[in-house]
DNA sequence: GTGGTCTAGACCACC
DNA sequence: GTGGTCTAGACCACC
């Protein structure tokens, strides 16, 4: 897996590996019990240092979106219970909510916004279908 | 209007602020030229400290969204050249692939994020058409 | 004279009067002893309240631009002595660097400054020679 | 990196440090991924309150002048998008005017002002070259 | 150590 | 009254 860093985004490189990886898990490139490039690996092809890499890794873990063990390397594999709907949709609304306004000041109309969501969900749905 | 706190929450104080207020951009709550309410009247209101009250309003007009006079008040507006399309939605994009990748991890599908966005669309609609 | 208002701007609209006023004293359309369009005439003509437009003569009466005199009208005219040529000069410098600056900023380089500067001298010097 | 304050200056205190980081960034000092003082060694050297110094940062960074990370400190550069070349022009033209208008104001004459501009665009120069 | 957020209280210019 | 600036001191997350 290749992972892009924009050294210019405001986003801190840590969060554009976090990122990168929970898509390609969303997207399907990533699957269940799939393996890590090893952090070393990352490092080095991304020319970022190691412990920033290895940072974003613990965040995952801490997350429960994959699991390390030493020695081994890490895998993608939720071991944490799925979280609550209730909670998780308020979540995703106040989410939604924020790109529905940024969308407004952007002066982008309801048909652009989602014209680009369709887009976005036809990119995530490619890999997943094969 | 009515600004609520969420004193518990990971977004800081002075950002729902800024969102809520937005938000009622967004939704057709505050419109072009209205006057908006006195940061002292919304400090007391909300039990915030004037200054992070008025960190927020300083925020927004540095984005361009109000415009303050000192003496006569806040009002919406001010409204700037307006922001290049392509760059807006690269910027919309990648919000939008965050929120698919947040939504998978909650393992949400795709038919319940349609859903979710139609009903955030809906909301936000309402007050736009009176 | 004519004095044009851009309501979006962030700079105030009492600003924008002032500084037009001065710059059309600068550029030699307006001269010593010329007599400025009265506040009510520059109000109607620009939608504004009349009230902005007479903070706007005083603040240029105070800062000795113009002379006012109740029931005659406003003049040009500064009644006040010559500033301090080495404390003008401190000033302007400060001013420049600042300019400089910003055109860094804005990623232009020293020649594209100076073709502005010398397009804008050519620009106020063509009334003054007539 | 050396910060001096003005206290009397009608210029806000966290204005002035603003300035006076781009300054050196323009003027060469301060380089793409240079480490700014920690807000609170400019603080305790300038005698200046920290959250002021940390104001003025945190207007860097939402300019995207400086990129600041806790834990980490404050860096130059973020880039950012280049402004688009024709508005930028303008902005700086319009602050061209103003200046002209100032200088006119204070009796200076043409070959005055760009005799200053000369020794000012030379001072910041001087830097750059090295 | 680093920057970020918030409060409480003060003073300011402008209206 | 309005918003803007600054201080002093606190607590926070992240390193």
């Amino acid at each position: 897996m290749i992972i892009k860093i924009e050294p210019a985004s405001p986003k801190p490189v840590y969060r554009q590996v976090i990122d990168q990886i929970k898509y390609a898990i969303a997207s399907g490139r990533l699957r269940e019990g799939d393996r890590l490039d090893p952090i070393r690996d990352v490092a080095t092809a991304t020319r970022i240092n190691r412990n920033t890499i290895a940072r974003a890794y613990q965040e995952l873990e801490r997350e429960g979106v994959i699991r390390s063990r030493a020695g081994q390397g890490s895998f993608v594999g939720g071991s944490g219970p799925a979280p609550h709907r209730g909670q998780s949709c308020r979540i995703l609304a106040e989410r939604i909510d924020e790109l529905l306004t940024l969308a407004h000041q952007f002066r982008l109309d309801e048909d652009a916004v989602r014209a680009l969501i369709d887009e976005r969900l036809k990119k995530i749905n490619l890999d997943k279908k094969t």
